[in-house]
DNA sequence: ATTTTATGTCAGCCTTGTTGACTTTCCAAG
DNA sequence: CTTGGAAAGTCAACAAGGCTGACATAAAAT
């Protein structure tokens, strides 16, 4: 058996999942999620902000004019969790809230320039870290990557996320 | 170009980078995360546990005897903050705290049978769901999944990781 | 004998999650 | 046109789990 724990059997790769290779796997996510956000944080950290505000800011970029509903649903939080950070956004001219035209109970949530400029900072140290880990790991891992991650969602957040992937 | 972003030329293979294949993974992460600690946190629930529980008794029982100390710099969390933690684990006989034989100030940790009982729920619901998106993604997957993680990892967390990865 | 290390603990603070209750505004169905 | 329900905002209270700072004890190391 092959060190990654495949083994070839009539033309076919089978799996052998051992206990062990899952809990690499495990250890893997672990340890690398805290590399992902690390960069972030250290920027957010000078400005009094915390991941909720990245996560508001990122989503809010991704989907522009989106309504406060939509980003409850892909945050996955409370509107009163949510409120709080997306108040200190909206009172510090990072975010624009606007009454909407069709239903006007809905917010759409716009960047400001300024929320733009903070978003794109923090995307960017994250994009650099993203981009040297495929740069080393290659496109043959990168494209294993992603196949994986996305077989780990939940059902509803994988749609949330292939609604994003897929453009909108 | 393909649609994973890759293209071969001169026999090599050549990553195209764009900012539209970095978003798609951050958010990948981002969703895969959740996916990752709902079922622990599932059962945790019940049991009046967090997440910080099931970390530490995951790498109590990953290194068994290990020192506080040791703990504390796998977890990167304050002694302070671990102390909360450990000190409930203890009390509520999931974790025995023993005084080093060699040096009488460190604490060396076990999981007790109850200790090891939850770590095993915890852990096999984790690796029911690794075991599925492997299944799903397939062994080429899975080894690019794994590559890309390390590579996303800081420096001192890769160390530990490592050391984990490939034995103590 | 003194200093350093490992651990534990108290107090207090912050962020970010939660629930519950209540209001305002507004759409939509009867 | 009234009424029910949806979208949003807000107040209050609470909890988990981070953090810092300060201090205590025991034991090792110098």
């Amino acid at each position: 058996m092959a060190d990654n724990g495949t083994s070839v059997a009539g033309g076919e790769a089978l799996l052998f999942l051992t206990d062990e290779q899952l809990r690499k796997g495990i250890e893997a996510m672990f340890f690398a999620y805290r590399g992902f956000t690390a960069d972030p944080d250290r920027i957010l950290e000078k400005l009094a902000y915390g991941r909720a505000h990245h996560r508001a800011l990122h989503f809010i970029h991704r989907q522009s004019g989106l309504t406060v509903n939509t980003l409850l649903a892909v945050l996955g939080v409370t509107k009163q969790s949510l409120n709080r950070v997306l108040r200190t956004l909206i009172d510090d001219g990072l975010v624009e809230s606007r009454i909407g035209r069709r239903d006007k109970r809905e917010r759409h949530l716009y960047l400001t320039e300024k929320g733009t400029a903070l978003e794109r900072e923090l995307s960017e140290a994250q994009r650099v870290r993203m981009r040297a880990a495929y740069r080393t790991a290659g496109p043959q891992a990168v494209a294993g990557f992603r196949q994986v991650l996305e077989a780990m969602m939940d059902l509803d957040m994988r749609r949330q996320y292939l609604m994003l992937r897929d453009g909108v």
